[in-house]
DNA sequence: TTGTAAGCGTTATCAT
DNA sequence: ATGATAACGCTTACAA
């Protein structure tokens, strides 16, 4: 069942039924709503392949997987998804996935109309990705931002502050050694949040022990590892910042390991995307966090995408929302 | 640059160059070869919506995540995802992703062809989408299979077997309470779970008491629930099955609360589905494990639904992979 | 308000 | 081995 088929049906041209199944105004109700009705019961739907020649849009945007990082190997990713799928399909629109490591992917996805857009998650610095699509002049919105001068679209939490106020807590605390377990280096999202740790330990006078900032993966593994290597420091740090509340759980495992008690012995703050699968206010010991649900940004993006494939100008389309810090049982004075 | 432009640019037809695109062997090899070199020097990409158009192949599968199961909420769905995609990708095809409630989203892709086939994941145990898919005559592969007769392309873990095995291994350790703490009811996986363990204890002549078998979504907050629930029995169980190792993050949790000691005070074995994120032989207590990479699943599907896509037999396409039953430090013979 | 007809950019069928 | 030309199923000027 097609459009012509649904049309000879009608006794009405292609056009007039299209018209009115799309709803353009030019149309009498009287006829409209036979068309509706006809569609209805025999079940027509357009062919999504003519429908996007005709008009030339793909009524999808795009993510690329890049095997080398570790996007696929992140359950924070299901989480964005859920909210980037579940408002893009609100208004009739995919997304489609795919994998690759360069950005030949994104090249071949844009000229082949593939798709509308794409979003650029986890960027790193300096993130080539965004040259790219910029110079190709594709729209796509970046999860998070770079130190890439020309203008794109994005959506960033208040990372820098976050942990400025985390590292001030915890300073106002007592504590002096305060460690931070960050990602990977070369992510901004770890450049950033390194800048509001320092800073903060700057305005308190606060000498920055460079021992105790680590860079690495986000998984419970990860930060089982990195808390032994801390304690295991002459002078261990009283409270530890952590990036993610995955590394908060390999934490957990290493301190019951040294014996050591958390929100007494040791100050713990992480930074909390909100996974549906691990709630931090149920934790034993209910976690101190800087906390920006992931899913929200999944959301927001997806609307930044649509506005932005329908023309809206980028400079419109730069979001930085604040991180709340939600203090908890995880955090206390200094033990003297 | 579209093919008329490419074509009018080389003094060829369209079917010509098109042929020479699509390595076909009735061009001549010089042509061909000049082809190929315009079109990699003008960076010529066909265009994918009028190819689908006129192949009627939408060089794309579909997954619709359901808004009510919890399969948005799932870390093992990354897991999957990521073999699902690469292997498609290298073959050049997509995924798209959707959120949907009913069977109408299903019906809405087949018809419109905005996909070639589906992956049902996380299937009920009388799941209506195989029905209605059946009966649509589309193309589809189950993550796991249900209790419907109607034949259809499935890829299972022996779920049964394997907790079989494992309930059999506590049995021959001495235990005699064993708990199950397994996913929801509804879900064939536990169907097929419950199903081995109560085998196993049927042939031991030990009595089944359903006190301890436990249903329900599988995170780390509801281990901790189930785990407390099963601690405050009269008489609490000496080994613990569990469904998921998220389940046994909180189990964890709860037994140490409990002061119990994993592996010696209490034996536990879950399923482990080789979450890239969460290695079970990592764990404090080494944990013993049933053991299938969820990330083979995504690959052997991705297969299976191209081999269907090109009209391969249903009946060619059922496979059930064994899970490694893994024995370390969680497993210790009963105390008595 | 409706109809005619020209695209959209491919692939596929038939000739040559 | 190559070229015309007809699909593919829809949208959208342009006419009426």
């Amino acid at each position: 069942m097609n459009l012509k088929d649904l049309s000879e049906h009608l006794g009405l041209s292609q056009a007039t039924v299209s018209r009115a199944l799309n709803g353009y105004s030019t149309v009498s109700p009287k006829t409209r709503d036979k068309v509706l009705a006809a569609a209805q019961q025999l079940n027509y739907r357009p062919n999504t392949s003519a429908r996007r020649l005709a008009t030339g849009k793909a009524g999808a945007f795009g993510m690329v997987l890049n095997q080398t990082d570790d996007l696929l190997n992140d359950p924070h990713f299901v989480d964005f998804l859920a909210g980037f799928t579940k408002e893009l399909a609100a208004m009739d629109l995919d997304v489609v996935l795919t994998a690759a490591d360069g950005l030949g992917t994104y090249r071949r996805f844009a000229t082949t109309g593939k798709v509308d857009g794409f979003v650029i998650s986890a960027p790193k610095v300096r993130d080539d990705r965004i040259q790219a699509l910029s110079e190709m002049n594709f729209p796509f919105v970046v999860h998070g931002q770079t130190e890439i001068q020309t203008p794109y679209a994005f959506f960033d939490i208040a990372n820098e502050d976050a942990f400025f106020d985390a590292t001030r807590l915890l300073i106002n605390l007592g504590h002096q050694r305060i460690a931070l377990i960050n990602g990977q280096a070369d992510t901004m999202f770890a450049r950033q949040r390194l800048t509001g740790f320092q800073r903060a330990l700057a305005q308190a006078g606060l000498n920055c022990d460079p021992g105790l900032i680590l860079h690495g993966g986000m998984s419970e593994d990860e930060g089982y590892r990195q808390t032994q290597h801390l304690f295991t420091l002459p002078q261990p740090p009283t409270a530890v910042l952590c990036s993610s509340t995955l590394l908060v759980l390999g934490l957990t495992r290493r301190l019951r390991d040294e014996g050591l008690e958390m929100g007494r012995d040791v100050s713990v703050i992480s930074h909390d995307d909100g996974l549906s699968s691990m709630k931090t206010e149920n934790f034993s010991v209910p976690l101190t966090v800087t906390r920006a649900p992931i899913r929200t940004a999944g959301r927001e993006i997806a609307k930044m995408l649509v506005a932005l494939s329908e023309g809206a100008d980028v400079s419109t389309l730069q979001r930085i929302v604040p991180a709340d810090l939600i203090v908890r049982a995880s955090t206390s004075a200094v033990l003297r």
